[in-house]
DNA sequence: CTATTAATAT
DNA sequence: AATATTAATA
């Protein structure tokens, strides 16, 4: 226990690659292009939408980050979204009436993302890195180093896990000792992505830590190899990966969501996952145009993750999911 | 004014 | 339930 403790962050570098392997991380953003190609309505129909039209979530927005109007070179007829037969465009017709008429397109909502295990563990060891102390949103958020993360994602995960951390030590504290019942499980369904991840024992015993050996870095460490960001502004820029490698990668995270996820989106009937990612895409700057060729490769990979899922009310839901570095 | 956290909404 | 968004506060 003490040991793990002494090395815990030994280890950190090899598990956390430096920026400049900082492999391929990938951001999932939505085309707005595509999007506004599609004229994604913004149905103002904050009451329950029809029942059809699934693919209209979209409310208002107001916030950061996009990436510049990201350059329309995207014409491209990426358009595999979903296999789904043959003229399926029928629905996009002119969903929302709204659409028409106004400009909401320009003002794109970003899909939800998805803390895959990968994220976490880079969540994770991104604040066991900085300490609990220097651990607030924008400092993990850089850590990271996960593009097209926001701070907001960051502090809302991390509001999240401090909740589980704090459920972690009563039990450890108090000690399970009731039936286990009614205790709630540290592992299991209750925190099913938090407990893929290993907490840093300095998490759960800060005391101990604190008392004994005291490994938090919290004042070494140069880290932040990230290119830095200077303004509160992201430049996405897809970059045209090799159709292999995200052929690859796009294998490996279904079977990763088939033996992670399994419960969330792998099997349900209606559950289907169109999982594409990027490759390299770091905070970079380049004209604004130069996209390279995309994804027109053989699979029909897009740079980003569309998935929606019919199985809740909202409608239809984009999900983003962001690919980590691939240590793991 | 910006970042962080807590609360709340979807 | 998991994330996002808002509100209040530091």
């Amino acid at each position: 226990m003490r040991e793990e403790d002494s090395n815990w962050f030994a280890r950190w570098e090899d598990e956390l690659p430096p920026p400049e392997e900082l492999m391929p991380l990938s951001q999932t953003l939505i085309t707005p292009d595509l999007a506004i190609a599609f004229d994604i309505p913004s149905p103002h129909t904050p009451t329950a939408p029809p029942t059809a039209t699934p693919t209209t979530p979209n409310h208002h927005l107001h916030h950061h980050q996009q990436p510049q109007p990201q350059p329309p070179s995207n014409p491209s007829p990426s358009h595999q979204q979903q296999p789904s037969s043959g003229g399926d465009f029928a629905d996009s017709g002119d969903l929302g009436s709204g659409a028409a008429g106004e400009e909401p397109a320009r003002t794109l909502k970003r899909p939800r993302l998805v803390w895959t295990p990968q994220l976490h563990k880079r969540f994770v060891d991104a604040v066991a890195h900085l300490g609990i102390k220097n651990a607030v949103p924008k400092t993990i958020m850089q850590l990271m180093s996960v593009d097209g993360l926001t701070r907001e994602n960051v502090a809302s995960h991390l509001q999240k896990y401090r909740l589980y951390l704090k459920r972690m030590q009563g039990l450890s504290a108090a000690g399970p000792g009731g039936g286990g019942a009614g205790g709630g499980g540290s592992d299991a369904a209750t925190d099913h992505l938090f407990a893929s991840s290993p907490v840093p024992a300095h998490f759960l015993h800060p005391a101990a830590a604190a008392a004994g050996g005291r490994p938090n870095s919290e004042h070494f460490l140069p880290f932040v190899p990230v290119p830095a960001m200077h303004h509160q502004q992201h430049h996405h820029q897809m970059a045209a990966a090799a159709a292999g490698a995200a052929a690859m990668q796009h294998a490996q995270l279904q079977q990763q969501f088939h033996r992670q996820a399994a419960g969330h989106f792998g099997s349900p009937p209606n559950g289907h996952f169109e999982h594409a990612f990027l490759s390299r895409q770091q905070q970079q700057q380049q004209p604004q145009n130069q996209q390279q060729p995309f994804n027109r490769m053989g699979g029909g990979v897009s740079g980003y993750v569309e998935d929606m899922e019919s199985a809740n009310a909202s409608g239809g839901r984009k999900v983003l999911t962001l690919f980590p570095t691939g240590d793991d």
